[in-house]
RNA sequence: GGGCGAAUAACUCAGUUGGUAGAGUGCAACCCUUACAAGGUUGAAGUCACAGGUUCGAGCCCUGUUUCGCCCA
């Protein structure tokens, strides 16, 4: 064997950690290190299983904020999963080109030095976008790499480029032939400081506190100006484009109504009285102005009712000339004041109330949008919805929670024509040109160079461009080349899972299965993950100190990456918001601390260099048990992953590590370590620490990459990057794909089924690990795989079981110390009695353990009903197992008599309710056999430590008496 | 108006087939025990928003109420 002597395993002194983990440094070191080796490279073809994410393209002038950390987050967690199991990983990063909110941020540029974008015209001005953008745009790029996040950035996409803006034409071109796009007459959202349509979606409903006005509108026949038709409304400028005003045929405020029309108020227009079922009689006077160029229910009444359109607020949000001469020119609530201003004089405003009232607003400059008669571009909507809808309820794709679908089905269900059409010049320019001899239109995938009707070369392209979300929906299939039939998409498509937050999931999600499933005749991804928002500056909600917004970044200098992206792991979890808590992230930095001086403590101690198990190995009851539990814990921690419970995967590795690898298996194994039990021990629980470390650092690699990183190339027996590390278990498992969530779930059995796998077949990454495995034969088990050692079940009941008995009694010894005030130097006898065999021997096998932790002098085991109890001691139970410590001259009889005291109270709290139950006969009756024995197994082991406790308080009274 | 979600320890939040509540931070006491004071040991702390119901048993299921938030019209 070549192992060193244990006596001689000194700390390795130049090579040994830091004392604490210091972040900085070595977060760059690693993330250059792991992009010079290519390990975020995905393979176009490959044997391996393949799984792919897009990423949710963020805008090309957004900066990080912590909504996009744990997007981002989730996703690398996942990959780096994948990979570990051995998968061919795609994620795909790029960025999209914000049509709206690029030109926005470029215009303010320019204004800077006093221009706009039409003294520099139209080709000039994308000129200057391009060039903002290569300087200065997808900052979010590096602040993504900052996290760790571990895309294929050679495949970087832009919605914009050549290939993707090929995609977009193609598919407008064919969406139009198949009928699907057309070009109308409608009304839709205007936004008069973006100077652009909007989607209905993009148009953000605020309540804010306004008024109703009443106004008369007298009767055309009216003499007197006083009898007229009240109307109710909150937008009195609008009243130069009313074409009617409108009473429900039911109402009865009405039905002796003769008068036919009324005189229209500030103007001299007559205008009808019409009937419709439309109108809506309990709200305000019933009387509805309707105004169907500035409304979309008007809109329609004017389209059944044959109506005038008028607009009488321009593009910029200025009032047309059909506002009259003294209004014309003002600014949209210019004239709204200046109107009630004149109604008031003339005597027309009847009544002036506060109303609470939902006004819209552009999603991306907050400017109240105008509802506006245009001439628009559409998507008809409903057949490719439909189609998404169906995908989501046959369970081709996923959505996950559940819960989403609805939200999803709804949308989808009732859903309106999508108006595509920006009257901005930065985007995908719509492939449409009208002849200017004929008025031919040609819709084309390749610009034409003359009308297909007369030949006349005076053709004009449309001058809108696209909705910037058509092109994100094209995302998961033009990233990967379509048009074109590419080996990345023949791999990659339909990827594996998209990971986004449920502000997106219309805009972004449903748009994508639509177009998936039109174009690639199969669904964009199988899940669908969604995950809580963390709400910012503009989130309605952030934290109770106003404006308190956290910079991802300055938490990553803060606390470094790897303890903020496992905060966010522990986040995910959340219901729809997550409120940062910089104490958490804090907590959680303590955490890679604990690891890392953890491993610090690991290799002191001269770990082998070679993965395989020394031959000769005598496993302790510790180290059986601490290999069991890694090995539920590898499992908890790949089911969480795999079913999108991220914190509950963070959860076990954290427990895991700190509080039984560290708390309690460390510190049990010392003595062997330093040698105290002799060399075959002291071989075996190096074996035992590195193959628990080894495999710590796996299942951590995905939340936290750099430490585990930095950690793993200090390992001596591991060669290579922990990316290269295969997840003990889990490899070469078979897709995961269309299988049930439910059924995804990991047990240990299944762990075990993959263990003994024969190392032949490796691929060449895999087989890095293994080098310097010469004689198979010679060797036991390697470090690296996962050998039934240390089996869950022994004869005596399981290993968790036992080992949780024997740290109790440890922790009740503790306990009396620090509840009697005594020492930690002080070194106690100790005298345990009890009747149970199985108790005896566990105790007998782990009394140096015990020894050790508690800080015994002694340690005596007996039967029960032994009479030389030591006359001053004090008692407490566990189990079945009585412990008396010895403290002769140091007991203070007061505070052991209150201790007993608590702890009866305590006891006797839980045998009442305990009691209460089985004196309760349907109880008996009715609840599973194996709850009442278990409710009866613990109510007779408490009436015995009760009992235990009454009588040593007897005696403590008697002593001290 | 329709829909969805939240209310659990002082704070931020977990808690998936209903079996008697957990984590991090904070708090208290004691400890520089040779990995870690960013630590260790021990402890205190919850009518699980409220009111009913189903059940042997409810934080969890059902009904209603209150407060807050979000989405859609």
């Amino acid at each position: 064997m070549g192992y060193p002597p244990c006596l001689r395993s000194l700390p390795m002194s130049s090579e040994s950690l830091e004392k604490g983990y210091e972040p900085s440094g070595i977060e760059e070191k690693w993330y250059s290190y792991w992009l010079e080796k290519g390990f975020f490279s995905a393979k176009e073809k490959s044997d391996r299983k393949a799984y792919s994410i897009v990423i949710p393209p963020p805008n090309v002038t957004g900066v990080l904020h912590m909504g996009h950390a744990l997007n981002i987050t989730i996703q690398d967690i996942l990959c780096r999963y994948r990979r570990l199991c051995g998968d061919n990983v795609l994620w795909m990063p790029g960025t999209d080109h914000a049509g709206i909110a690029t030109q926005n941020v470029v215009e303010k540029h320019l204004a800077l030095e006093g221009i706009t974008r039409d003294h520099l015209g139209r080709d000039k001005f994308v000129e200057e976008v391009w060039s903002w953008k290569n300087n200065y745009g997808g900052a979010i790029i590096n602040q993504q790499k900052r996290l760790g996040a571990s895309c294929d950035w050679d495949r970087e996409r832009f919605t914009m480029d050549q290939g993707l803006s090929d995609a977009v034409r193609k598919v407008f071109v064919r969406l139009y032939r198949d009928g699907l796009i057309y070009q109308g007459q409608y009304i839709i959202n205007w936004c008069p400081r973006c100077r652009t349509a909007l989607a209905d979606l993009e148009v953000e409903h605020e309540e804010e506190q306004g008024f109703l006005y009443h106004i008369r509108y007298p009767f055309e026949k009216s003499t007197t100006g006083k009898d007229g038709l009240v109307v109710a409304t909150t937008r009195p400028e609008t009243l130069f484009g009313d074409t009617a005003v409108a009473i429900n045929p039911g109402d009865e405020r009405y039905l002796k109504l003769t008068e036919t029309r009324v005189r229209l108020p500030l103007t001299n227009r007559l205008i009808p009285i019409i009937k419709d079922e439309y109108v809506d009689m309990s709200f305000g006077t019933g009387v509805l102005k309707v105004t169907p160029a500035h409304d979309s229910n008007d809109f329609n009444l004017g389209e059944t009712h044959g109506l005038e359109r008028i607009k009488v607020i321009d593009d910029d949000g200025i009032m047309t000339d059909q506002a009259g001469e003294l209004f014309t020119g003002l600014e949209r609530f210019e004239c709204r004041k200046k109107a009630l201003q004149e109604l008031e004089a003339l005597g027309l405003i009847v009544k002036t109330e506060p109303l609470k009232h939902n006004v819209g607003h552009c999603y991306r400059c907050k400017a109240v949008v105008e509802p506006s008669l245009s001439k628009q571009w559409f998507v008809k909507a409903a057949p490719l919805a439909k189609v998404a809808s169906d995908a989501v309820r046959n369970g081709e794709t996923r959505i996950i929670p559940q819960t989403w679908e609805k939200t999803y089905f709804d949308w989808l269900d009732n859903i309106q024509d999508w108006c595509i059409s920006r009257q901005i010049w930065w985007g995908h320019r719509i492939p449409v040109w009208k002849c200017m001899e004929c008025d031919q239109i040609m819709v084309e995938e390749e610009d034409p160079a003359s009308c297909s009707l007369c030949a006349s070369t005076d053709i004009v392209q449309e001058s809108d461009v696209l909705d910037t979300w058509f092109s994100s929906a094209l995302w998961p299939f033009s990233t990967m080349g379509w048009p074109d039939d590419t080996d990345l998409l023949k791999t990659f498509y339909p990827t594996s899972a998209l990971v986004t937050g449920f502000d997106i999931l219309f805009f972004w999600v449903a748009r994508m299965m639509m177009m998936g499933t039109r174009f690639m005749g199969a669904v964009p991804f199988r899940d669908v993950y969604i995950h809580a928002l963390v709400r910012d500056e503009h989130g309605k909600k952030m934290s109770k100190s106003k404006g308190n917004v956290i910079d991802p970044l300055k938490v990553i200098d803060n606390y470094g990456a790897d303890a903020f992206r496992f905060t966010l792991a522990v986040f995910a979890a959340q219901g729809r918001d997550v409120r940062m808590s910089e104490g958490r992230v804090e907590g959680y930095r303590h955490f890679v601390n604990k690891l890392w001086n953890a491993s610090r403590f690991a290799l002191m101690h001269s770990l082998p260099t070679s993965p395989d198990m020394p031959l000769e190995t005598l496993f302790s009851m510790t180290d059986r048990w601490i290999l069991s539990r890694n090995r539920s814990t590898l499992a908890a921690v790949a089911g969480g992953i795999e079913n999108y419970r991220f914190n509950e995967a963070a959860g076990a590795v954290y427990h895991f590590v700190w509080h039984e690898f560290c708390d309690w298996y460390l510190e049990a194994s010392k003595p062997a370590l330093y040698g105290k039990e002799g060399d075959v021990r002291c071989d075996t629980a190096k074996w035992v620490l590195a193959k628990v470390l080894r495999d710590i650092l796996v299942m951590l690699h995905p939340f936290m990459p750099f430490v585990t990183e930095e950690l793993w190339q200090a390992l001596p027996m591991v060669q290579g990057s922990i990316m290269e590390a295969r997840y003990p278990g889990r490899e070469d498992k078979p897709s995961m794909e269309n299988q049930g969530v439910e059924n995804q779930e990991l047990t240990d059995t299944s762990l075990m089924e993959n263990q003994g796998v024969e190392n032949q077949g490796l691929t060449d990454t895999s087989l890095m690990e293994n080098q310097g495995v010469e004689n198979q034969e010679l060797t036991n088990t390697s470090l690296m795989e996962n050998k039934p050692i240390g089996e869950d079940v022994t004869e005596h009941g399981d290993i968790h079981g036992q080992m949780t008995f024997v740290f109790d009694l440890v922790s009740a010894i503790r306990n009396i110390r620090a509840e009697m005030n005594i020492q930690p130097s002080m070194q106690l006898n100790v005298f345990m009695e009890t009747a149970d065999e199985k108790e005896r021997s566990l105790i007998q096998e782990n009394s140096s353990l015990v020894r050790n932790l508690s800080r015994l002098d002694s340690l005596l085991i007996a039967h029960q009903g032994r009479e030389d109890i030591p006359s001053t001691s004090a008692t407490t139970v566990v189990c079945g197992t009585t412990i008396h410590l010895s403290l002769k001259g140091v007991i203070d009889f007061d505070k052991e008599e209150q201790r007993l005291g608590k702890e009866i109270g305590k006891v006797t709290k839980e045998l009442v309710s305990l009691c209460r139950r089985l004196s309760n006969e349907s109880f008996l009756e009715k609840a599973p056999e194996d709850v009442v024995e278990n409710v009866k197994a613990q109510q007779k082991m408490l009436q015995e430590k009760s009992d235990t406790l009454n009588s040593h308080l007897e005696r403590i009274r008697n002593m001290r008496g």
